[in-house]
DNA sequence: ATGGCTACGATCCGTAGA
């Protein structure tokens, strides 16, 4: 079984990057983040005939989750219960034994800005939401674009983004609170080569210097954890005409 | 020197992303 995870900033101008990558990665379960359209501009049809079940969250312009599985989605729920956010950046379904949230949580603009006290309160938010699904559903994978590098392996330049929003201490130690609810980094679980981003700055030929972060995570209870063969980023759409600034993050189970 | 791309919805610039 094959989970990604792909911001594809802009799910009307990558749907073509996204259907040529489904048929050759063939992903099971995918996770969408930064859709940028509302609902009835989903490309449904297009996603179906690709042989993916959807369940999408969208709005105009900003955010916008979705979820795509080769088995039927069931119990799909949006948003976190009881967290009041006009922004679309939470979706949840079961397909089989497995419960999946789709998450494209908040860049943060800035620390000590509004937003970044946003980023803070959302992931407080998530946590408890976190740790209520895992008590109802113990097999789970949260999957989606967390906007924060772990740790500094996952930073191009540590020293230049020392304290800056995605690495700063607040927000790692938000990111360890999700962790602590009973879950794993999916990546981490692994060996892996150093420096291994999922996005780079569209900016100063970013892609090319390899001038990246690791932000795109997928997230597993202990028992999937266990059962987790691989994970990995997938490069591959990131270098091609007109890409999304990230790029897909898969792992595999047995 | 604090910029630099890209997408979007508004028009021919502002907002946002990371």
């Amino acid at each position: 079984m094959k989970l990604a995870t792909w911001n594809v900033n802009s799910l009307k101008v990558r749907l073509p990057h996204l259907v040529d990558w489904l048929a050759q990665a063939r992903p099971d379960i995918v996770c969408l983040q930064e859709l940028k359209l509302e609902d009835p501009k989903f490309p449904r049809s297009e996603l179906e005939a690709a042989g993916y079940q959807c369940a999408f969250h969208g709005q105009k312009t900003y955010n916008g989750v979705a979820i795509l599985s080769r088995t039927p989605l069931l119990e799909v729920s949006t948003g976190i219960p009881g967290f009041q956010d006009e922004q679309k950046r939470v979706i949840a379904a079961t397909a089989g034994e497995l419960r999946v949230i789709s998450v494209y949580c908040p860049n943060g603009q800035a620390v000590g800005s509004d937003k970044y006290e946003y980023k803070l309160r959302w992931f407080a938010a998530l946590k408890s939401y976190l740790a209520a699904e895992l008590a109802r559903c113990p097999r789970l994978v949260v999957a989606g674009d967390f906007n924060v590098a772990p740790d500094d392996r996952d930073v191009h330049d540590p020293k230049a983004w020392e304290g800056q929003v995605h690495v700063s201490e607040p927000e790692r130690a938000a990111w360890r609170a999700l962790l602590a609810v009973g879950l794993q980094d999916s990546f981490r679980l692994f060996e892996q080569p150093e420096k291994i981003y999922s996005w780079w700055d569209y900016r100063m030929m970013g892609f090319r210097r390899n001038a990246g972060l690791r932000i795109d995570h997928v997230l597993v209870d202990a028992e999937s954890a266990r059962r987790c063969t691989a994970s990995s980023v997938d490069k591959a759409p990131r270098k091609l005409e007109r890409p999304s600034d990230h790029a897909p993050v898969v792992a595999e189970f047995s």
